[in-house]
DNA sequence: TTTTGTGAACTAGTTCACAGCT
DNA sequence: AGCTGTGAACTAGTTCACAAAA
C-alpha cells in the first residue's frame, strides 16, 4: 500500500510534440488544475472517463491530448493521479519557478501583481515596471517592487524574466511590447486592447476585455437562447 | 460630396443568424475597433481587402462574418465606415449603454471598476458588491459604490444589470455566480479560475490568467521556436 | 473485464476562387 | 475595373469506436 506514483514505471515519451494546437495546450492545462483537485482529495487513480465526467470534459479529448506527449495510462486502470500531475507540470514548464513581470504599475498591473493565482502554480512575480516618477521605487501591497521601465533592459541582463504581463494603458502598448522584445523576453501576456506586432521568435497572448464583454452584450442583443455555458479564454 | 455614409442604402438585413460562432462574435468586435480607427482617420469607405491588410485579418474571412448578417457592402467600392460601425454596434448589442457589476470589490474587482476601456464602447460600471462590511458603503477611485452582496437581489430588481464580472477569490466563485443567476442576470464574465456552473439560458465566458500564463510557460519549455502571434483570449 | 491509445469518421472553421453586381 | 457575396475546397479540431494491453 507504500506509494503507487513512486513506481518509476517506464513511460514512453514521445520523440517530439511536432505542432501542438493552442486549444491542446489550454486544455493541458486545466487538467493540471483538475489533477491538484484529485490529489488534494485523496484519489490515487482516474481514468479518463470518470475524470471527463467530473470536469464536463470528452474523455477521447483528454486521451488525445495526452497521447501527444507519452503514454501515461496503465490500461484497465486509467492514470496515477500524482504521476500525470508531475508529467503535465513538467511538459508545462512548471517544474522551475517562471519569472514574470508586469509592465505598467496602474490598477490593473497593481492588482495583477498581487494576484494569488499566479504566485500559486510557480509564478514568481518578480517586479513591476512604469514611468510614473511617483511610483518608483515604492512597491505593491505584498511587495513587489515598481522599477524605472527604462531600467528593464539593464535588469533584464541579471535578472532572467520570462514572461512579461502588458498592463499600460493602451496607446503606450506598443512601445512597451517594444522594450520587452528588446530586452530579450520571449513570453508576453497582453491586457491592452487591439494588435500588437511581435517578431516571430516571441510568444503573445492577448487578453481582450472588451472583445469578452462585446460578446456577452452580442448574446443579450440577440435574445440569447442560442446555448450558452463558457468558453475558455486563450 | 456630402456625407456619403447618410444615404440611407436599403441593407438587405438577413432573416435569422440561426447559430453564430463564438469566433464569429469576437471578431464582429475586434472589426469594430478597426472601423472606429479608420472613423476617426476619417476614413470614408474601405475594402475587406484593405481592411484585412491593415489589421492583419483574412478579406474572405471579413466578407464571410459580415454576410451572416446582411449585405453591407458595395461591389465595385467596399463598405461604408461609418455605415457599417453602425450596423456592427447594432449587432452586438452596443447601441445602449449596457449596465455592468462587478462581484468582489478586491484589487482585481476595483481595477476593472475603474478600467477605463469599459467605459469607452457603452458600458457603465454600474455597481461592485462584496461582504466585507468595511468596504460595504465606499466606492472605488472612479466612483462606484461598492454594495453588500446580500443587496443585489434587490438592487437587481429596481436597477436593470446587464453583465455581472465575477472577480472574488476561488472559492466563492460558484456561491455568487448563483446569487447572480438568482438575480436574474444573464451574462457572465468569469475572472476566477476553474470550472462553474450555470444554467443553459445564462452566458458565461471566462478569462482564466493562470490557463494563459500557463500556456505561455509551455512555450517556453518546449524552446519556442514553433510560431508565436497573439490568440484572442475568448 | 476495464480502460488506454488511436485510426477513421465526423464536424467546425478557414481560405480559395469566381460569378455577378456596381 | 473593382470588389462583394458565396459555393466549393481545404484544414483543423473533435468524437467515435475498437483493437490491444493490463
Amino acid at each position: 500500500m507504500v506509494a503507487l506514483e513512486l513506481v518509476n514505471r517506464p513511460n514512453k515519451r514521445r520523440p517530439l510534440p511536432d505542432q501542438v494546437s493552442e486549444l491542446t495546450t489550454n486544455r493541458l492545462s486545466v487538467y493540471l488544475r483538475c489533477l491538484n483537485e484529485l490529489d488534494t482529495a485523496g484519489v490515487q487513480t482516474i481514468s479518463s472517463q470518470a475524470l471527463a465526467e467530473q470536469f464536463h470534459l470528452n474523455a477521447a479529448q483528454i486521451r488525445k491530448d495526452l497521447a501527444y506527449f507519452g503514454e501515461f495510462g496503465v490500461r484497465g486502470v486509467g492514470y496515477y493521479v500524482k504521476e500525470l500531475r508531475r508529467h503535465l507540470r513538467q511538459i508545462l514548464g512548471l517544474d522551475r519557478r517562471l519569472r514574470v513581470v508586469i509592465m505598467g504599475a496602474g490598477n490593473l498591473g497593481l492588482a495583477l501583481a498581487d494576484y494569488p493565482g499566479f504566485r500559486q502554480e510557480g509564478f514568481d512575480i518578480a517586479a513591476l515596471f512604469d514611468i510614473a516618477n511617483e511610483k518608483i521605487g515604492h512597491e505593491s501591497r505584498c511587495g513587489v517592487p515598481i522599477h524605472d521601465v527604462r531600467e528593464l533592459k539593464r535588469l533584464a541582463r541579471r535578472e532572467r524574466y520570462d514572461i512579461a504581463v502588458i498592463a499600460v494603458p493602451a496607446p503606450h502598448a506598443q512601445p512597451v511590447v517594444d522594450l520587452v522584445v528588446e530586452a530579450g523576453i520571449k513570453a508576453i501576456l497582453n491586457f491592452s486592447p487591439g494588435t500588437l506586432k511581435v517578431p516571430p521568435e516571441v510568444k503573445l497572448k492577448s487578453v481582450d476585455l472588451t472583445v469578452s464583454l462585446e460578446s456577452l452584450s452580442f448574446y443579450l442583443a440577440q435574445g440569447g437562447e442560442e446555448g450558452a455555458s463558457g468558453a475558455q479564454g486563450a
